[in-house]
DNA sequence: GAGGCGGATCGAATCGATTTGAGGAACGAG
DNA sequence: CTCGTTCCTCAAATCGATTCGATCCGCCTC
């Protein structure tokens, strides 16, 4: 027996009751060919009879050699990646912008399973043309060795570049020279931030980021764009998501003593609101009391009527960015390395240092 | 020429170099049929010699007669979607269940495009074995047509429960009983209640429900359970999207005049919080000067100290449910409709009418 | 009327695998 | 020595389309 004893209509049922041949039938679905119009409007209509929707995919996927799909590794949990705006935002922009393309995104969590395997199966064996890694893998990413032994194209977001994968980001360190300028202008000296997770062990509190293990680029860039404006941090906080209320409990321990520092640096805009919220909770006043700044330029309807002192990302843009590096790989070609550019925003939640 | 001039090895060569038939290299991967363990080796040591890496999933995937994808299509913009807690831990759910089925998830927007076309592409011809529509649609739907057309069977989310499609939801109109009936006890009759959005035109502001054009079963379903508990609001104001902001908004609209309702009541707990935000803005105490109550049971860090009173959805179990009638529908079977049940939490957002 | 030409149609090969039923080797029993 | 069994292996059919090159037909030109 087949496959499946299912009796759908094919593309030689429908030429058959036009009394065409299969290859006739099929210029008359894809159009790419001449064919007489009376033709084409015989086997559509044989086709009407038949109820048949249209040529199988998997068949022209075969013959093709495509399968119109492009894979999307979500790191880790998908829940999370979810809740943070920046990601869901990024995917909107790629599904947007790979739509007009005729592409479709295939979801992939790429967790390692508990199971044994290192690599999500979807990531060995499903059907895709490019893959699209979110959380920049490194070179030792099992996820991105998977991938280049299938021969798949991939594009790395917020990874280091790499030999032969397409890479898209922004300049997130520099965008954190700047803030962190910024709040030097304002004259304090005593600094600390709560940074995204350093590694796949998401750690929950204080560290020392010179023996900390840090394999997380995104995390490493950050961190590196507040040492190069020539501050030491005087405490850094990992959380293990950017999420509020890992910034909230970040929050309370940092400025929940009594040598608390006068100015906090978030990482994300999320870790940064959920500082905020800490900072009422403990009745300080911002940016009186304490300056907070966050990374990302979201728009967080719940710390108004304050406005958080941040970095804008383009993250339209770089929905769109992706789709071109998507488009080029597909093209065959590599494409070159992208890096887009960051803004300082400064909002109400900095301001001078207490007296 | 062939469609790509890719000379990636193929099963073919792998058997070729191996010294064996196709079908024993097939069988040395599928492992369905019995292979002697010296010529399993020798296959595979070929293929690592030609850096084969398994199957191509295409040629699979025609043979088999299935894609192994289900298509998840998001109603409208998939960015509003991702930033619903309650549409992303679905889809988590989702993810977490059809991944140990060896199913992949192919986001499909779903959103008419301006281009002409009612319905998105991808759910015109993108392969897939099973559907599933989030945000139900109704009979008239014409993604709900397209997937009818193509013979794919669909599981509809929230819902009415329709011909030839599983259905998926839960007892929220009960819940939403349940509530009201809590508010009542303390001694509310000024009951106002924000909503989410009747139809695709996604209003912004008050509307009267007798005469407004209501296409949403979940809109329509949380407003009949207040109606049950035998209270006609004093005001419905419907929102655009389940987000914090429009929340907000409501939350001032309504709580903003003189005559203001000592309760309100949200379909979600997203805009349960932008009202509470909104209360707070105006000066008012929750739950002294007015009491509000959602609708989902997220944990929402943002209105602490405060806790919600809330109608808990089984949202982890939802996931598992629509793997589950994915399952079944994959075998072949009906699925019959599945209604979770839902639970009043009492939180600390209501309280007795002021005097 | 022969030759040429362009457009429509078709046959056959091809994409890369899975699966079935047949064939063959090795081996033990009679 | 012959005749089953058992266990592997293989050839061939099949999944459903696309596409190349050939053919065929009608019509125009000389």
């Amino acid at each position: 027996m087949g496959p499946l004893s299912s009796n759908r209509p094919t593309l030689a049922d429908v030429a058959a009751a036009a009394g065409v041949s299969v290859s006739t039938a099929s210029l008359a679905f894809s159009g790419a060919g001449p064919i007489a119009q009376a033709t084409r409007e015989r086997v559509l209509a044989a086709a009407q009879e038949l109820s048949y929707s249209g040529p199988n995919p998997l068949g022209r996927q075969l013959r093709r050699g495509r399968a119109g799909i492009v894979g999307v590794v979500i790191g880790d949990a998908l829940r999370r990646a979810f809740r943070e705006p920046v990601s869901a935002q990024v995917l909107d922009g790629l599904v947007g912008s790979l739509g007009p393309l005729d592409l479709g995104v295939l979801l992939i969590p790429g967790t390692s399973d508990p199971s044994g395997n290192p690599v999500d199966p979807l990531i060995e064996s499903a059907a895709m043309d490019v893959a699209v890694l979110m959380w920049g893998g490194t070179d030792a990413d099992p996820k991105l060795a998977a991938l280049r032994r299938r021969g798949i194209p991939t594009v790395v977001l917020e990874g280091l570049p790499m030999d032969g994968v397409a890479s898209v980001g922004i300049a997130d360190r520099r965008g954190m020279t700047e803030l962190t300028r910024h709040v030097l202008e304002l004259g304090h000296t005593r600094i600390a931030t709560v940074t995204l997770p350093f590694n796949a062990e998401r750690g929950d509190g204080l560290v020392d980021p010179d023996t900390h293990p840090l394999d997380w680029e995104i995390t490493r860039r950050r961190l590196a764009g507040i040492l190069d404006a020539g501050v030491r941090p005087v405490a850094v906080y990992e959380t293990p998501a950017s999420l509020v209320e890992h910034g909230r409990t970040a929050g309370l321990a940092l400025l929940g003593s009594p040598d608390r520092p006068t100015a906090v640096i978030a990482q994300s805009d999320l870790l940064a609101a959920g500082v905020v919220l800490a900072a009422r909770e403990l009745g300080l006043r911002v940016p009186q009391d304490v300056s907070i700044a966050g990374f990302d330029g979201l728009e967080l309807p719940w710390v108004a009527p304050d406005v958080l002192t941040t970095v804008v990302q383009p993250l339209e843009d770089k929905g769109v960015a992706i789709g071109q590096a998507v488009a080029t790989l597909l093209a065959g070609e590599v494409p070159h390395a992208v890096e887009l550019p960051v803004a300082l925003r400064v909002g109400t939640t900095t301001g001078p240092v207490p007296a």
